[in-house]
DNA sequence: CGGCTGAGTTCAGAAAGCGAACGCAGGATA
DNA sequence: TATCCTGCGTTCGCTTTCTGAACTCAGCCG
């Protein structure tokens, strides 16, 4: 199977991976969220070539991740890349997946840290039951056939 | 830049994304929470390559996500592959991932549901301030340095 | 006009991924 | 003993993707 088949897959955690599962696009969201708008910027701060960068902010523009649109500078008009509210509600994947790295990765401590606007206190990812209310963890929680399962 | 030096980045998203960051690592992770452990019912269910499987699965033992220990079946003495500790505290990142799939790439519905076992709740993903216990946004929160960040 | 800047595109070489074939160990079969 | 089967990879030749550097192009600036 080539790996683009994945997104043809029937399931909501292959689909995501098709788009989102490279080395690079993570950390491109990762500056997004950041702030980093405009095309060199991702560029210079990522370190990554230009065809590629180029090609993946249009992979994500198509997919409706990001939008491109043109904004005023002091001077000049340019095109900056935004995230729209499909984008944006990626914000858990990248808190859960910097929460892990922090746990497991971060030798000298967490670089950055989030912080409650505000408030001040720390966003931190809760898996809860929407019934119970209860944590649940890997091992509490089970598959069931859904309605969009298409059976074979 | 090489995609391999983002593991050398300071940074606990481009940790994760050098290790978990490619087509094939978030499936195969899919396929352990779901029960998989041996390397031939990866290969079948997957489609993926034999050579790459392995590859991917010894990485990910080596991260200390898997572990590889010998068990009995009926009559022979096997290798599994199993989640660590580490690795079922991924569960949220794929959690996190599979919502925002439901949410925006699946057609018919999500193909499958995740239940709480017993209550038979559903589980969801909160990023919630652990100071004030409000719900945080991806515009709600700032990023500030942290104690593990070098100076440049 | 010539030059600068932002945002790409093109291109040759390097790396990663692919399917198929092969290797190998342990147990079953004969 | 020889041979087969199964699980778990490894190797091989080919294709696709990634990389870095150079090039293009459009809009403004002097």
């Amino acid at each position: 199977m080539r790996a683009a088949d994945l997104a043809d897959q029937n399931c909501s955690i292959a689909k995501p991976a098709a788009l989102l599962g490279d080395r690079w696009t993570l950390v491109i969201l990762r500056q997004a969220f950041n702030g980093t708008k405009r095309f060199d910027d991702f560029q210079s701060t990522l370190g990554i070539s230009r065809s590629l960068l180029s090609e993946r902010l249009n992979r994500l523009v198509e997919a409706g991740v990001l939008r491109r649109e043109p904004y005023k500078d002091q001077v000049r008009t340019r095109d900056r890349y935004r995230l729209t509210e499909m984008g944006l509600d990626l914000y858990p994947v990248l808190m859960a997946l910097r929460e892990w790295g922090d746990r497991y990765m971060a030798e000298d401590g967490p670089p950055l840290q989030v912080r409650h606007r505000g408030c001040g206190g720390e966003p931190t990812v809760e898996l809860r039951c929407s019934k119970c209310g209860d944590q649940v963890g890997a091992r509490d929680a089970e598959a069931v056939p859904g309605p969009g399962l298409v059976v074979a």
